[in-house]
DNA sequence: ATAATATAGTGTAGTTTCTACACACTATAT
DNA sequence: ATATAGTGTGTAGAAACTACACTATATTAT
């Protein structure tokens, strides 16, 4: 730091909100905190950033060796930055929030001594949670439902191949109200980005729906007047 | 700042995009440093964080010193932290917008050093900013832009009173593009939160119009389902 | 083979909202 | 009295949205 600033004594963090899908449930994933304060406390996956690294850059870092899951699209959404919200001391933090495909594959494993534990819970029937996480991820889950109306986020939670009976499901549990199954078909398939495989769903023990995938070339191609907001 | 939390240096700032609206132009609040870097540049106000105060504070706080305005109400859309931001070190930077309605009288003279002077300036044909204030700009107008379709943002830039006619230059001002003025006032009148007055436009050379009033109590009886995110 | 079960997949009519579009009205200035 | 400049208004066709119920098909159990 050179001599024209002010100093300021201040710790910078990032906290991560992280949606992932799995058995027609919403859940985020957790920690459970191997350190004061808050030990033994659940919390969103959080820590803080290093000099020299871009909040992006820190972000993904910091997910990676509190979870062991790396390489997700995060994206910040707010910034906390209350006097008294650490009880350390001045702490503000960017909260991120990224979508992920859950398929019971990927291992949640920390890295750090932080975390005692990574684990993914359903987002109803939050516990408490240490800090002002429980604010952070409330804002996250609004800016989510938000999102979903004009950005095509519903597709990084599914596997690439899905029905369209599970995106429905999708659709329901972040909005968290029933939607009609044929206006929903209609509508979605209106939009043209869907594409139809030649393929069924296996392994169920009834009538196997159709798959699809998202055509994220198809999407923008239909909405990029929209998007392009730049003048 | 207590034991535990390693050192970090760093500081924090704030930048604001503050808008304003006159004579049927979208206009932005800028100052001319005085003050390396980028002494004599044109940029956003902002400046830094203090120890004690949280960020709406300090927003507050920032645009009174270097532009003479207070009693906004600001907003944080974004946090910038690439490591290189700023000429001299880390700098964190947490950009507000605040939407204001320009009637001429209010004073800009900034109280701070930092500011030689305080101008509004069109939102069109920007000159070059210091920083990356340029991008800075660009983010938030495009938030507003979002947010202008499921906010009431517009009622912050105009007067208390106004016409239709002002109403929809304001909207093609922020969308940047031409709207319909049977449709429009159809669209806005069916809200049902406009509340025509028994007044009329005074002063000009022409049949006067109708004065309008932005009624925010009938606005959040109307919105308050759609609003009502938390579950 | 047959039946039971569980979900997939489909169409229509009524309603609401959106879009495109042109002219008479009124206050002022000359 | 007339020119000017912006105000204020309606309608028809298209598109999108809503509500709603039954048949089709794969699997499993008998």
């Amino acid at each position: 730091m050179e001599q024209n600033l002010p100093k300021f004594e201040s710790v910078f963090s990032i906290d991560c909100v992280i949606f992932g899908f799995e058995n027609g449930e919403l859940k985020i994933l957790l920690i459970e905190r191997n350190e004061e304060p808050f030990k033994d406390w659940k919390a969103l996956p959080g820590y803080i950033v290093k000099q020299d690294e871009s909040l992006d850059d820190a972000a993904e870092r910091i997910l990676y060796e509190l979870t062991g899951l790396r390489g997700l699209h995060m994206e910040q959404f707010h910034t906390f930055g209350d006097v008294d919200r650490h009880p350390q001391g001045r702490v503000i933090t960017v909260a991120y929030y990224a979508l992920l495909r859950l398929n019971g594959q990927k291992e949640l494993k920390p890295l750090s001594a932080i975390a005692k534990t990574a684990f993914w819970h359903p987002v109803n029937e939050l516990p408490k949670l240490g800090f002002d996480h429980s604010e952070i991820f409330k804002t996250g889950f609004n800016k989510i439902r938000r999102r979903l109306g004009y950005q095509p986020i519903a597709f990084e939670l599914l596997p690439e191949k899905f029905t369209l009976t599970q995106l429905q499901s999708l659709y329901e549990a972040i909005l968290n109200k029933k939607l009609d199954k044929r206006n929903f078909r209609k509508k979605m398939l209106s939009y043209g980005f869907l594409k139809e495989l030649d393929e069924k769903q296996k392994g169920v023990s009834y009538r196997a729906a159709k798959l699809y995938k998202f055509d994220r070339r198809k999407y923008s191609k239909i909405f990029q007047n929209e998007l392009n907001l730049d003048s």
